[in-house]
DNA sequence: ATAATAATTTAGGCTTGTCTAAAAATTTTT
DNA sequence: AAAAATTTTTAGACAAGCCTAAATTATTAT
């Protein structure tokens, strides 16, 4: 018998990175600071556990705060967040492309899958899955060293009449609006040329690959990257 | 941005977890009640925290106690240890066949995925892997239904000379030990005769794959396990 | 410029899983 | 069968992460 459950202590909590993460992805949201309650309310905890996790972030100088004035990341703390990002979605791409999940069903596991602390693991795992660009909901792959992609995708919405446009991404990553695309056979990379839009209430007519002809709600283009 | 962390309760901890499989590790080993001693040793605590979750999975029916009278599993509890097992193996499996990794390296990475939750990621891996009947170190995986499939297997050291048999596992899983194997040549598989015993040391000289011959000490002979 | 409202932090507690030190039970030795 | 040694449990604390309620600071409205 050997070593059972002898772990050394990591350098940081799953906690930690999940506050990390969160605080990224806010921050791209929106220009400026991160609130505390838009981090409560994200993480689903009360703003007063924000408040110490804040504090505690900030003596590891993972964030810039400063009382009442919200939430920044320093350098290391993005270095972070986008490490735990990139095993985030190449572990996506593995559950999809290898295992056949459904892009409905792989950000739930990999929620967990992102916290398993092996660099060489997520490096292997990359390599096994041909250094992938981007995950199954189009996000790009941030790269090992933790540099973000910079994609430049419209939303469908926006798209002007005649168009041929190509969805590339999704911004809503609920199971429901992606077994809803399913449904409708909205899936990534398939062409959509707008033939009309409603002036009412913005929903779009288009047409997909060419074949058939579809209505897409104004609350659904919304949240859909086309090229 | 969706539901970032919210991940419903887990039914049992990762630490629940290791104890129950630590439990059945040490019943496997020796005959009668598992001591807190050897727990503790195993799970690299002190006593009196064991003791604490004994009292705590006593009540959750996961195991039989009775206060300084050792512990022993409750069928729940021995069904939960397997399917922390199974899943510890098959990602063992993964981590080897797919990604590459050596047998001196997957255990310690098995040890953090064998707590992802989730029945159908284990079930589909699976069937990604072919159903394998053992991990890279010749342990039998558990049945999804959770039996332990029984293997009959000899240690290399109680071989008698004249004798070929073949490597079939090992008893020690330190990584020092099976790198000392892999350099050795003394892989799974490989066909080992017994040429000679000496009678002071108990070391053994072998012949392997009819090839080279090598000499055994007895300490690893004692480790090795041949059909 | 106050007053009212909203956001944030602090205070004090709770749970899980750990620890050390002390008490209690069991086992071994004499 | 006692005494000594060992094992196990209990008592009391602590850190992480969460909570509610109260206090504080910032923002908005009058
Ligand atoms: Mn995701
Ligand atoms: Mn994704
Ligand atoms: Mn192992
Ligand atoms: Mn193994």
């Amino acid at each position: 018998m050997d070593r059972l459950q002898i772990r050394p202590k990591p350098m940081h909590s799953f906690t930690e990175e999940n506050y990390l993460k969160t605080i990224y992805y806010l921050s791209a949201r929106q220009e400026g600071e991160v609130t505390t309650n838009s981090l409560a309310e994200m993480t689903a905890t009360k703003a007063a556990s924000v408040s110490d996790m804040l504090r505690k972030l900030a003596e590891k100088q993972l964030i810039h705060y400063k009382k009442y004035q919200g939430v920044r990341l320093t350098e290391e703390g993005e270095r972070l967040a986008l490490k735990v990002i990139r095993r985030h979605r190449i572990w996506e791409v593995f559950l999809s492309e290898k295992l056949g999940f459904g892009w409905d069903e792989v950000h739930e596991m990999a929620e967990e899958l992102e916290h398993i602390r092996s660099e060489e693991l997520v490096q292997k795992l990359d390599a096994f899955l041909g250094y992938p660009q981007f995950d199954p909901h189009g996000d790009p792959i941030p790269s090992p060293a933790g540099h973000m992609p910079a994609v430049e995708y419209s939303k469908l919405s926006e798209v002007t009449i005649g168009e041929e446009v190509q969805v590339m991404g999704v911004l809503e990553h609920s199971p429901e609006f992606l077994q809803h695309l399913d449904k409708t056979g909205l899936n990534l990379g398939c062409r959509v040329l707008v033939q009309d839009v409603n002036v009412f209430d913005k929903s779009v007519s288009v047409q997909i690959n060419h074949e058939k002809t579809l209505f897409v709600s104004n609350e659904v283009a919304r949240n859909l990257l086309v090229n």
